[in-house]
DNA sequence: GCATTTTTGTACCGGATGGTAAATTGGCTG
DNA sequence: CAGCCAATTTACCATCCGGTACAAAAATGC
């Protein structure tokens, strides 16, 4: 708790945990939890495997921890975005900031919690199940608040909100898959513009939400 | 060329080509290419090792017939999507289409294109190409489609039919998702519904084509 | 019947995998 | 200084990986 942590009687780790667990994220993002070997890991890492295991426990611990850190870096854009003010907003800033995250530059294309491992090997069928769980919480939260917005008459009364929030992140994931394969910003941008549309449709009528234009890439 | 097949001087097949190549299908659709083992596909498609790598030479090319197989069997219903007349109806009835086959019983839910090998490792980084360059086909195919409706006045005169084509693809490949990750087929189906929203949006003011009640479900 | 041809079953290959045992290193404590 | 203890290095483990060599089996052609 604080900058005095304890450094106890033994050799001083020779590495920062964080900045290993970034190392790993990389790695993990690249590659997915089975194209990633503990030889690639260890590697990136600039540790050896028993500091990895004595540190992480195994490789599916050290997986774990990969992606709740990603979620609390790379991810942490996301929470932001419910806080907008109307549902339309939520969406908007939640897509946009999505595609600039999925296309940013500095790190692999694309989103961990899907290229981490969508389908896996029999003994690993864990992994692909913990993924799910996790992108799952999100669309839960985003269910959520535009169901806040229908109630606040922000959206039109009885819209299936749950249905809105599968949509979105079915979009995302969807464009999450476009940009593993290279696919350009400003592309995944007009993509989210098109999604926009559906969204302003459900808007109450005289609702001065929707955008006047388009606004493509950033 | 038809039914009788020569057959050769030798001993003969103990199996259908066809038949071993959808037993390898469902391997490849559930577990990846990575996460199908040898092992795994030679049991399911009741052969042996060097039978496999007579007929079909290396596991890659193997994975590659069963991608082409998929396609021409399992998504087949794709193709004649693009044939109905009008835009609306083509992304209606390709993305209904869509949804059943990925929650379709009788087989793993999901696509075989993403599940296949979103991300691999560095030696099978071919692989996620090829499935890229597959995904690609048919999003090309169905820009062109909707550019030649945006010619005929069936969409809003200047829309952008690429960034359309990509909003379809980039939804149905997160439904898929969605679907591997186990969701129910009328929850995706109400995703649809909010899509179709977006399209309608593009018709030319005072087209009849868009429907009178959403139809949830199948 | 016998040689030929192709597929089959079995057993094996080198290499990589995730994971560890054992011993060395290096810094703290007394 | 000696004693301690955790983190390091190195070497190794059993197992599985994709892929093959080899010989037995089963059909045809002569």
């Amino acid at each position: 708790m604080g900058s005095t942590a304890y450094r106890g009687r033994g050799r001083p780790r020779g590495f920062v945990e964080e900045e290993a667990l970034d190392r790993a994220i990389r790695v993990f993002w690249e590659h997915g939890y089975e194209g990633a070997s503990l030889s690639d890991l260890t590697a990136a890492m600039g540790i050896n495997k028993p500091s990895l295991y004595i540190v992480f426990g195994s490789k599916e611990e050290l997986f774990k921890r990969a992606v709740a850190r990603y979620r609390d870096t790379y991810v942490a854009y996301a929470a932001g975005t419910l806080e907008e003010p109307t549902a339309y907003a939520v969406v908007e800033s939640y897509l946009r900031a999505a595609v600039d995250a999925l296309t940013g530059s500095g790190h692999p294309p694309g989103c961990l919690s899907i290229q981490g491992g969508l389908s896996c090997a029999p003994a690993n069928s864990g992994i692909s199940e913990f993924l799910a769980g996790y992108r799952a919480v999100f669309e839960g939260e985003l269910a959520q608040r535009l169901a806040r917005a229908e109630k606040e008459g922000d959206l039109e009364a009885g819209t299936d909100t749950a249905a809105l929030a599968r949509f979105v992140m079915s979009l995302s994931q969807g464009l999450a898959v476009h940009a593993a394969a290279g696919a350009r910003r400003e592309d995944l941008q007009a993509a989210v513009d098109v999604a926009l549309r559906a969204i302003a449709a459900y808007l109450p009528a005289g609702n001065p939400v929707a955008p006047a234009t388009e606004t493509t890439g950033a």
